[in-house]
DNA sequence: AATTCCTTTCGACGATCGTCGTACATGAGC
DNA sequence: GCTCATGTACGACGATCGTCGAAAGGAATT
């Protein structure tokens, strides 16, 4: 199975997040475009993102995200899904989240 | 004079700033410790930033800010007073600004 | 005019970034 | 078994990043 045998994903602890981290991962097209669809639908794969990278480019964006604990991923079969860790960045940042992405309607 | 030999000091439209570029330009803890201080006092000169960077890197951080459309500098005499664009950043991405530094308490 | 102060410009450095192609591993379905 | 779909890991690439020291300009002061 790939849960066992892959390396178990890295998810930090809520109270490590630093706003640095956060920022940075929010500031990149492909990445807030990742957080804006997750916004609206609660969990999706990989694969379904209206992005427009390569598939290694978009793994590198989710460990970016998830990494500085803006997102949470699961594996379940072939395939890895993706939620938004949005009680957490609430309750170490509140408001930025919606705030960025109300602000970034591009 | 200063204010006329220098090459004049670029400052974007507040309509051209970009929410990536803002983002970038917070993302980082001098500059964010530089805007915080702008918060607090209205207008201040390069070097009396509670920051510990050297001074040419210091000039590099105000530019970033500057460039992305977070400050504004004059020249006046042989210092070069700070603002922060609140007014611009406001009806660009409201709240965003605010947000971000209740969030980084530090 | 000489000195001092404030700030910039330039070039450099190692590190990180966003991007991709290739190869690989897993799971589902035939 | 085999094939296809999903997604990752690795290595590479040029670009940008944050940092600094050295040198210099301009203004204020003496």
């Amino acid at each position: 199975m790939a849960n066992s045998r892959r390396p178990a994903l890295v998810h930090p602890d809520a109270g490590d997040l630093t706003v640095y981290e956060v920022l940075h991962a929010l500031a990149d097209p492909t990445r807030l475009t990742i957080v804006r669809t997750l916004r609206e639908d609660v969990e999706r794969a990989c694969g379904t993102f209206p992005v427009s990278v390569a598939p290694s480019t978009l793994t590198h964006h989710f460990r970016v995200l998830r990494e500085a604990g803006v997102i949470h991923q699961r594996e379940e079969g072939n395939r890895r899904w993706t939620t938004l860790r949005h009680a957490d960045l609430e309750s170490r940042f509140p408001n930025l989240i919606d705030t960025v992405l109300q602000v970034a309607l591009d």
